[in-house]
DNA sequence: AGTGAAAATTTGAACGATCAAATCGTGCGA
DNA sequence: TCGCACGATTTGATCGTTCAAATTTTCACT
C-alpha cells in the first residue's frame, strides 16, 4: 500500500486525496464517531494509499505533550540484570499506554536535577520514573514542590508522610518465602545476610527473615549478617557466622550477590556440593548458571512496571486521584540440586 | 533566578522582556553572531529570568528532526551485562552530541519492521542503533531501501557487499588475547567453547583462537567444541572435550555463559580449585564473582557508543561521507586466584 | 413543503519555534 | 551633505496538527 518511499505525507495531502478537509481525517483518526461511516471508509482508505502517519512534533506542540516518559538510566552494579528487566517491561508498558520511553544519562558534573529539570521545560518528556530512589531521596520533594510527576520504582523511604505514587515489591513477603523453603527442607539455623541497618528496603527484607523464623520458633541470634553489597566483604561476612559454636546450615539473603558470597563462604564437600544452602534474591542470572543453581526471589518487574506507567499516565492526564502506592509480591524460584548423572 | 513554576515560557516572554523580536531572542540563542553584544546580554538575562527553555516540539516540527535516537530493546540472555552497559553508554554518547536515546519494545505480534517504520513516518525519532544484528539482517537492506538512517553494533554479517555504517569489536583480537595468558600461564591444551559455526561473530572468535594456537605452534585437534549457548547444552560439550586422550587443561571461551560451562564441567579439586583454567568473553559481574574470580574478554562500548552516534549524526546531517565500518580492540580483564588467606 | 434540530463537515486560529526576506539604523567615503 | 553599504533587528510565513466555532447537510415531524 505504500507509494511515497521518504514519508514526508501530511494530513492535507490525505484529506486532498479522499476529497475531504484536514479536520475531518483528524477526526477519523481522533473523533471516529463524528464521522459519517461512508466518509470514514473513504478516509482511511487514503490513509492507507499514502501511508499516512501522524506527524509527533506537530501532535506534541499541539497538544502540549510529548508522549515520552524519562527514565535516568544508571549504572548497574552487582550481577542482577533487575534493570535489564525492568527497562524492558518499562518500555513495553509504556508502548501498550500509548507512550515512549526516553533514557538519558546526564554527565556527572551536570547538577542532576538541572537535567530533570531541562528535560521539563524543553518539554522533552511528561515526566519521570524513577528507579533509585534512595533513602530520603532528594529529589523527591523537589518534584512535588516543582509540580514535575514522577512515580517511583521503590517505596520512598524517608517520606512517608509525603503521599507519593510509587510500587514496589514486599521484600519482607519475599524473604519468608525464602525461609519458608527452607525450613521445609529441614533447616533450623537460617542466617540472613544483607544490607546493614538504614536503606528501607534492606531492613524491610531483614525484617521478613526475623517474622519467618519467630512465626517458625526458630531463634536468630547470632545469624543476622549485615555488610554492604560487595563479594569479598559479604564473604568475610558470612564466614564470621559459619564460625560460631552454633553455625548457620542455610542463608536466606538480600541479593542474589550477597547469596553468592554466602556460596563461597560456605565451601563445597567432598562431592563438589555446597556445605550451605543459599536462597537468593532477584533471580539474576547468575543464581541459574551456578553449579548446582540457586533458587532465588524473582520480583515481578512487567506488573510493576505496567502499574507505574498507569499511575503515571493518571498524573498526566490531570485526574484528581490521589497518588497511591502499591504492593506487589514477589515469588520463589526454587531450584533444586541436580539429578543424578545430569550434573 | 527561576521565576515562574511550571514553566510555560515562549520565546515571546522573553523578547517581551528584554524589549525586543522572538527572532532575536532566536538569533541569541542559535547564531550568536549577528546580535550586538549589549543586546545579547539583555536578552540573555531574561532568559535566566524567566527560566526559558526552547520547545522541543516546536522546534522539531520547525526543524524537522526529533532529535531522538531510537534503540530496539531485546530481553537480554545469558549472564553478561553488555546491553545494560551498551545502553548506558549510548545514552551518555548521544547526550554529548545533543541528542536524546528512545527505547521501545515492540509487541511481539506486531511485524516488527512496521514499529521501526512507524517511528520513523511519525518523526519520532530520526533513526536507529541496532545492537542485535543476526547473520544477514533482513532489515538493514530494507532500512537502506527505505532510505531509514541507521547504525549497527556488530558488522553486518552476511552483508559483506553491502555497504552499512558499523562498529565493531575485534572478537578474533580479543580470544587470541586469552590464548596469550592461558599460554603464558603454561598450558599448552587450550580448548575453544562457542557457538555452532555461522553466527559471523562466533566465528570470528573461534578464528581468533585456531590462529593464536597456530602462532604459538600448539595443536587445535579435538579442542574445538561447539554448541548453542545455553550452560547444560554447553557443560555436556565442554565435558565431552575433556574425557578425550589428551584433553585441555584450559579454555578460551565465546561468552561468560561459556565460560560458567566450561568450569563447571571442569570441576574443582580438594582444595576447591577449579581443574580448568578458563577465560570468558564480555566481561559479565559473574566472571568478578565467581570463586575464584574469572578473567574475561571486556568490550570498550564507551568508544564503540561513542562511534556510533558519531557515524549516524553524520548520516543525519545529510554528510555524503560513505557509511563505514570501524573496528575496537577490547581487552582482556586478567583476574589472578586469590591471594592465599584470601579466599 | 417548511421548519427546526441534529449530524456532518469545514474554516480559521493557535501551539512555539525558525527561515527568508524586508526594514531600520549607522558609519563611512565622496 | 548625500548616498551607499553593511550590520542589527523585525516582520511575515511556515512546519503539521487539533481545538473551537461556523457552516452546510440531513432528516424527522408538523
Amino acid at each position: 500500500m505504500v507509494r511515497r518511499e521518504h514519508s514526508g505525507v501530511t494530513i492535507s495531502d490525505v484529506a486532498a486525496a479522499a476529497g475531504v478537509s484536514r479536520q475531518t481525517v483528524s477526526n477519523v483518526l481522533n473523533a471516529p464517531g463524528r464521522v459519517a461511516p461512508a466518509t470514514t471508509e473513504r478516509v482511511r482508505r487514503a490513509i492507507d494509499e499514502l501511508g499516512y502517519r501522524p506527524n509527533r512534533a506537530a501532535r506534541n506542540l499541539r497538544g502540549r505533550t510529548s508522549g515520552c516518559i524519562g527514565f535516568k538510566i544508571h549504572a548497574s552494579a552487582g550481577v542482577s540484570n533487575l534493570l535489564d528487566r525492568f527497562l524492558h517491561a518499562l518500555a513495553a508498558a509504556a508502548e501498550t499506554a500509548g507512550y515512549h520511553v526516553l533514557i538519558f544519562a546526564p554527565a556527572p558534573v551536570d547538577e542532576e536535577l538541572a537535567a530533570y529539570q531541562d528535560l521539563i521545560r524543553t518539554g522533552t518528556v511528561d515526566g519521570f520514573v524513577l528507579a533509585d530512589v534512595a533513602h530520603e531521596d532528594r529529589r523527591l520533594p523537589w518534584f512535588a514542590k516543582q509540580g514535575i510527576p514522577f512515580v517511583c520504582f521503590g517505596r520512598p523511604w524517608g517520606h512517608e508522610d509525603g503521599r507519593f505514587a510509587w510500587a514496589d515489591v514486599d521484600g519482607a513477603y519475599g524473604v519468608a518465602r525464602a525461609v519458608d523453603h527452607l525450613i521445609a527442607l529441614g533447616h533450623r539455623r537460617v542466617a540472613y545476610l544483607g544490607w546493614p541497618a538504614g536503606t528501607g528496603f534492606g531492613d524491610e527484607r531483614r525484617a521478613g527473615w526475623r517474622q519467618a523464623m519467630r512465626r517458625h520458633g526458630a531463634a536468630t541470634g547470632g545469624l543476622d549478617g549485615a555488610c554492604p553489597e560487595d563479594v569479598a566483604t559479604a564473604t568475610k561476612a558470612a564466614g564470621a557466622l559459619l564460625v560460631q559454636p552454633d553455625p548457620p546450615t542455610a542463608f536466606a539473603c538480600g541479593s542474589d550477590t550477597f547469596a553468592v558470597a554466602a556460596r563461597i563462604a560456605g565451601g563445597v564437600d567432598s562431592a563438589g556440593l555446597p556445605n550451605v544452602e543459599v536462597v537468593g534474591f532477584d533471580d539474576s542470572p547468575a543464581a541459574m548458571l551456578m553449579s548446582p543453581p540457586m533458587s532465588s526471589v524473582r520480583q515481578p518487574v512487567t506488573e510493576v512496571a505496567r502499574h507505574l506507567v498507569g499511575l503515571l499516565v493518571d498524573q498526566l492526564r490531570g485526574s484528581d486521584v490521589p497518588p497511591e502506592g502499591v504492593m506487589f509480591r514477589p515469588e520463589l524460584v526454587s531450584r533444586g540440586r541436580p539429578r543424578p548423572g545430569e550434573r
